[in-house]
DNA sequence: TTGGAATGTCAACAAGGCTGACATAAACTC
DNA sequence: GAGTTTATGTCAGCCTTGTTGACATTCCAA
């Protein structure tokens, strides 16, 4: 395998095993630091990263049902219940009878909900911010190209669709 | 706060909340694509993620200290010792008493781990390598960038130095 | 020779996945 | 209108992988 510092060699070459195994643990690392702010702040409450991930959702989507949250993690009701039922009891999500299907349940977060996911997410974005800046934004679209291109296709989906939704 | 489809803008609007928000679930959906294939394979053989990392991570580095794959992975030494246990036992993993310094075990795989080691980096590379290359080269390296950017300045020491070895 | 470092191990616990089974209410279908 | 399907909730039990605390062993180094 052919050494890959060489100027100029890097397009020849993006697709080694050693570049790809590079990409590999960078996921690894950058994904613990993607999560370890939030974690702090969800010990220091007594939640978990499941709450965040809910209270994301929730918020991203006001009134979305339980159905499509389960869609969008990709867990068992089991183990999503478990995780809405301590947000509900805790005041942080309000859980309302459908009112085209009163089968479903539209999940909203309550004024309490939307500070914590705000606290959550400011400390997230903070670091995404300071990502971001530092690498510029070409770096930022290759970044989002590669992810988007990682996705399973039906995640994607979900993806697109949240794009579409802003505009 | 403005619009962000309009063409020309993205240099512009690129640190919005939005564009912020769009990162971290693209970082979420695609963690989950990232570490999909190998799970699937893992499950096959009674492993686990934490196995996986183990086998990875000695892979990379053969005879690397128990101490230094506890710095490497972030775990506390009983949780890595349980995992560590069951690769020795099936004999995935060896462990030898350390030359140098008879306190340490080096650890190295053994052709069953090698083969392992393998199968589940074929399979992680394997989507790896179709994001790469439907993203391309430069995007590659944003990619790269934003997550080196991401990473907690310790986890990024342990990544340049794994950069430094390959050279 | 003694203190501290590296390692291993036991026990207990928690979060958050999972499966399986069952209940209820609402909606749909024939 | 009866029967089926759908959406949700809940109980019980299991697994993996993280945690803390305690303790033993071995061995390097001052």
């Amino acid at each position: 395998m052919a050494e890959s510092s060489g100027p100029g060699s890097e397009n020849l070459l993006f697709l080694t095993d050693e570049q790809l195994r590079r990409g590999i643990e960078a996921m690894f690392f950058a994904y613990r630091g993607f999560t370890s702010d939030p974690d702090r702040i969800l010990g220091e409450h007594d939640y978990g990263r499941a709450h965040h991930r809910a209270l994301h959702f929730i918020n991203r989507t006001p009134g979305l049902t339980v159905n499509t949250l389960l869609d969008i993690l990709g867990v068992t009701k089991q183990s999503l219940n478990r995780v809405l039922r301590t947000l509900v009891d805790d005041g942080l999500v309000e859980s309302r009878v459908g009112t085209r299907d009163k089968r479903e349940r539209n999940l909203f977060l309550t004024e309490a909900g939307l500070r914590l996911e705000m606290e959550l997410s400011n400390a997230q974005r903070g670091r995404m911010r300071a990502a971001y800046r530092s690498a510029g934004p070409e770096a930022v679209q290759g970044f989002r190209q590669v992810l988007e291109a990682m996705m399973d296709p039906e995640l994607r989906r979900h993806f697109a669709s949240a794009r579409e939704e802003i505009q």
